[in-house]
DNA sequence: CGATGTATTGAACTCGATCAAACAGTGTGG
DNA sequence: CCACACTGTTTGATCGAGTTCAATACATCG
C-alpha cells in the first residue's frame, strides 16, 4: 500500500538480493520437488526503470508478479484522462490478482524507481497446484491481505480528513520500511507530491500545506522528498482526533481551548 | 457491491431455490466425484434474519460463505463507535475472503433482510484442491472480482461528487437486479438512507436532498424505499459530467510529443 | 392511538478545492 | 559557466460543495 525509495541504501537494509526475494513466502515450506519446479518456471528477475510499466489496464493477464525490490504505483485511467492511484506496492507484494476474472488487467502498474520483479505464469500454478496445496493457500492469503488493504483505503477515503490521511500515509510508510528492515524514521519518498495527493484524493496543494503544517508542529521534517518522522505518537494522535469530538464523557472544558 | 431487496418477489425472478444456488459457479464443470463431495461438505443453507450477523470482525475465519438469496452489508467498526460500510453483497457473492491471512475476519457482515447462505469450510477446500484444480481457479476469480469492485469503490470515493456517487449507486443496483433476473428499473432498497449515506461517505441529509433533486429532474421516482429508475441514460450522463469541464480539445495535439 | 425510529427540508458554517503566482531543483545547449 | 526551459513544489486568496445543526414530517409497530 505504501512504498519507499532506497536512494541511499541504508546499512540496516537487509537485502537478500537473490532473485527470489519476493517469493520466499511462496516457496518456504513447499516440498522440494514443487519448489525446484517453481523456481524453474519463474526464472530470473526483470529490472524495470522508473516510469516503465509492469502491465497495463486491458492487457491480457496470464501471470502474477512478485516484487523483489523497488516500488510501484497501481492506477486506473479515468474517462477524463486523469489517473487514479489505487495503491502503492513494494518488496514482497504480489501483483496481478486483479485480472483473473476476465483475464485482462483492470489497472496499470508502473515503477516509481528502478525495481526488480519476478513473473509467475498462471499456467505454472495450474501445473503445480496438484502437487502441493500449500501453494494456492499462500496465494489466497496474499490476496486476502490486499483486500484488507483496500478496506483500509476505503475507510481512509470515507472517514478521514486531510490531516488524518497524510498522517496515516506516513505511519503506514514507516511500518513498511520497518518490515523491509530499513530505518523507519527517515523516508525517501519514491512518489511525487502529485502521486501522494492523487492516492489520498487530495489536491496537491493541500498535501504541501499539510507537510508545512506538520513540520511547524514538529511532527516531521521535510526536505524535498526526504522526510524524517520526529513524532510518530503525534501522528497517531491525529488519527484518533475525532474521538475527542465524540465522547460527551465529562470535563470537556479541560480539553478545548 | 450493491444489493436489492425482494420484498414483493417479482414474477420475473428466476429463483432456482435449491440450496446451492450461490454455488453453481463453483460446482459447474467440476468432475462428478469432486462435486458430490463438495455438496456433502457444504450441507444445507442457513437462513439469517434482518440484523443477524453472518460473522463479526475478530472472529476466527475458517469458512467461505456463498449467498443464495437476500442481501448483506459488510462493515468495519471504527474507533469512535461508528461503522463504515465497505460493501453490499447479494446473491451469488462469496464472503469471507478477508480473513485468510491471519485467520480472523477483518469486518462484520450483517443481513439486511431475510437471507440464505451456504457455508464452505476452508478445510473442504484443502481436501478437494488436489482432486480438481478448477476449484481454486474459480475462487481466485471471485476474489479477483471483489478486488475489482473495491477498486471501483475507491475511485468512487476519490473522484466522484455526491451526485455521481448516488447515480452510480443506482446504476450498479440496477445491473445487479438484471444479473439476478429481476426487473431492473423498480428497486426495493433493503438498506436505509443511513446505510446508503455511510457506504457512499456522504451525510444522510445529502442523500435525501439528492433523491429529491433526482426526482425533480425526472431521473427517478422515490417512494420511501421503493425507487423507480425513469431515466438511466440521464444517470449515466451525470457520471460523465466532469468530462465536459475538461477538454479544451482543440490544439491538444500540439502539446504532445 | 402515541411512541420511536426513519426521512425530508432549511440555514449557517467549514474544510478543502481551485485559481494564481512565485520559487526551487534539474537538466540542456550555447 | 550561465541563461533557459521545464518540471516539481510551496504559499496565498477566494469560493463552493457538502456537513452540521435544527426543526419538521412520515411511517411503522407496540
Amino acid at each position: 500500500m505504501a512504498s519507499i525509495q532506497v536512494r541511499n541504501k541504508p546499512e540496516t537494509r537487509v537485502c537478500t538480493c537473490h532473485h527470489y526475494r519476493g517469493m520466499e513466502f511462496l516457496l518456504a515450506g513447499l516440498n522440494l520437488e514443487t519448489r525446484t519446479r517453481l523456481e524453474q518456471l519463474i526464472g530470473r528477475q526483470k529490472i524495470l526503470q522508473r516510469g516503465q510499466k509492469l502491465f497495463m489496464a486491458g492487457e491480457i493477464s496470464d501471470s502474477l508478479y512478485l516484487i523483489n525490490s523497488g516500488s510501484f504505483k497501481a492506477f486506473t485511467d479515468l474517462d477524463n484522462g486523469e489517473e487514479q492511484i489505487t495503491g502503492f506496492h513494494f518488496a514482497d507484494d504480489v501483483l496481478g490478482f486483479d485480472g483473473l476474472e476476465d483475464e485482462q488487467h483492470t489497472y496499470t502498474v508502473e515503477a516509481l524507481e528502478t525495481s526488480g520483479i519476478c513473473r509467475l505464469p498462471l499456467s505454472a500454478l495450474d501445473e503445480l497446484s496438484g502437487s502441493d496445496p500449500k501453494l494456492y493457500q499462500r496465494l489466497l492469503k496474499k490476496i486476502s491481505r490486499q483486500i484488507g488493504n483496500k478496506h483500509m483505503t476505503i475507510i481512509m477515503l470515507g472517514r478521514m480528513n486531510a490531516e488524518q490521511r497524510l498522517a496515516q500515509f506516513f505511519l503506514k510508510l514507516s511500518s513498511v520500511m520497518e518490515e523491509c528492515g530499513c530505518v523507519s524514521d527517515r523516508i525517501n519518498l519514491s512518489m511525487s507530491r502529485y502521486d501522494i495527493a492523487n492516492y489520498l484524493s487530495l489536491a496537491l496543494e493541500t498535501v504541501c500545506r499539510l507537510l508545512s503544517r506538520f513540520q511547524n508542529s514538529g511532527l516531521l521534517k521535510v526536505d524535498n522528498r526526504r522526510v524524517q518522522l520526529l513524532d510518530r505518537e503525534g501522528l497517531r494522535h491525529i488519527l484518533r482526533q475525532d474521538d475527542e469530538k465524540m465522547p460527551p464523557t465529562v470535563a470537556r472544558d479541560l480539553v478545548l481551548p
